[in-house]
DNA sequence: AAGTTCAATAGATATATATATATATATATA
DNA sequence: TATATATATATATATATATCTATTGAACTT
């Protein structure tokens, strides 16, 4: 199953001579992986991603409040984590009078998961 | 496409009242969230998503002599985070003489990838 | 208008992270 | 055996993060 190919150092190199060529690392795949890792960052708290999880699960948008009671947090501290996620585009939000609606943002998980699979 | 089913308040409530009915979260589902959140986290750094990009794509192991030249870091700054991805699960590491080669577990992406498509 | 309620922001603090430099360890070569 | 090399660990530091309490802002109710 695994392939053998490996990516290593031919020989033992003479004294002070560098252990491999160069590699170029195209800017491209750089800025792909920084747009990945900024998404893979906002899931990487489990309050967060449970947070997704729920709004994922309901389709739809999920008011604040019944947020909060999901986890030993105080609401705050729920807020900020809401934050995170919006600035990371994960998810959006909708003010309706006092209650704000957070919403998943399908696209946004898109390039994280073909990258992934 | 966007689904209107809500999770919402049905109308204002009396002053002192809770928000919500307490909405029960089962422990399984958290300890997953934790295990996702976990391998999140180790991606959650650009680094360490090229590490384990360039790992993936050469289908093999990979020498540390090869990956530090791709970044403009230290060496034992791609060790550090080397370290993260191994302590995370995502890679392992074997010695052969005085060269460290690393490769992908690709099982321990599995559940992240089947939760996030 | 006054009071209530939901959510966001501000401020504070303790912990974690990314990075560098310096050092240690193991192994290869001369 | 002595020296050089590849990698890992240790130490230090500046920055970022997660959390709390207190406060603010906005909108609804009476």
């Amino acid at each position: 199953m695994t392939v053998d190919l490996e990516l290593a150092p031919k020989t033992k190199r003479a004294a002070g001579e560098p252990c491999c060529e160069p590699v170029v690392y195209p800017d491209v795949e750089r800025e792909q992986a920084e747009r990945i890792a900024t998404i893979a960052k906002a899931l990487g708290d489990p309050i967060r991603l449970q947070l997704v999880d729920v709004l994922r699960k309901h389709a739809g948008k999920v008011c604040v409040c019944e947020l909060v009671p999901l986890f030993d947090l105080s609401q705050p501290t729920v807020s900020h984590h809401l934050k995170k996620l919006r600035e990371a585009g994960i998810v959006g939000s909708e003010r309706r009078g006092l209650w704000a609606y957070y919403y998943v943002i399908p696209e946004s998980l898109e390039e994280f998961s073909a990258w992934l699979s």
